[in-house]
DNA sequence: CGTAGAATTGCAACATTATAACTCAATCCA
DNA sequence: TGGATTGAGTTATAATGTTGCAATTCTACG
């Protein structure tokens, strides 16, 4: 990674990197980035604060996208199945995905004073669903963590 | 911990266990356990599983509580206030906490199939936080894990 | 080509989860 | 006692997410 959420940077670069990412992956697995889906998918990619359904639908519609909440729920299922977005639940929330080939964990810091979001490495959280395994004998399958607090450039206006 | 939700058990400790503690805290904090908190308190505690704040209405309604939303919204809070229950984000449910006197971490392990949820003890995730707090430089003020997969029984029977 | 089948979208209604605003009653405490 | 605070009742509504079905578009295959 070349820089975190927290690290001032040219954001058209997040955008565009996300974008080819999602070309590159549907054109991998036969799945079809309609218009709706890649416009869904640079909205959600527009900050890295996580954006709400019902947020998205005015824009879809001031630009002419059909806007009812269906098409913008199955736009972001089609774009959760691919990994390509994930949902932070505690906020009722969607956010882009920095890795999307590595593994489905869904793990992010939240600043509670600026918003922005920035996904956790996999290293970072492996530890945790192994010592769990070990500890309790059970299987984990799908890892949610949200942590909040406060990023470097907030923590500095405190 | 003498055992965790996967293990038999007379659940009526657990339930016995989780009023006192609530009891011998609201003494403490000068807070008011009423009777529909208290209620509120035993039937999320009815079970190992995440319970859904309008799944709480019809039994307190045939108790004849009152049982419109806010009612059991406001109880749910107050138990939240005092870490006598946690919210599963990622359910929209509630479940109660077995370790109200530690930290505020809301950190489970909820099988799939059956169902049932296990707090994760503090040792487990706290390394989480001071590795991300590390990698990041944030300052992590809240944590919330749900990690979701097959419990040691379900596995089994699999 | 051209058509059958599949995937996607449009659309209307509805379900679920949570909160706001205002009132009245109960409790606390000086 | 009486004023302040807290808790609860009530109604309405906001916010989030889903279902079901019809219409359309795309794709693959003969």
């Amino acid at each position: 990674m070349t820089h975190d959420a927290y690290t001032p940077h040219n954001h058209h670069h997040c955008i565009d990197a996300a974008l080819n990412n999602a070309r590159s992956l549907c054109a991998e697995q036969g799945a079809r980035l309609t218009p709706i889906r890649q416009r869904v998918l640079e909205l959600v990619w527009s900050s890295h604060k996580p954006v709400g359904a019902y947020d998205l639908l005015p824009t879809l519609a001031a630009e002419g996208f059909n806007s009812a909440p269906p098409t913008v729920y199955r736009a972001l299922d089609f774009l959760l199945g691919l990994g390509l977005v994930h949902r932070i639940s505690t906020l009722n929330a969607f956010i882009g995905c920095s890795q999307p080939n590595t593994d489905h964990a869904s793990c992010f810091f939240i600043c509670r004073d600026c918003g922005k979001a920035q996904e956790l490495a996999a290293s970072e959280v492996q530890a945790l669903t192994a010592q769990v395994e070990r500890a309790l004998g059970v299987k984990v399958e799908q890892q949610t963590t949200e942590l909040t607090g406060l990023c470097p450039a907030c923590l500095e206006q405190h």
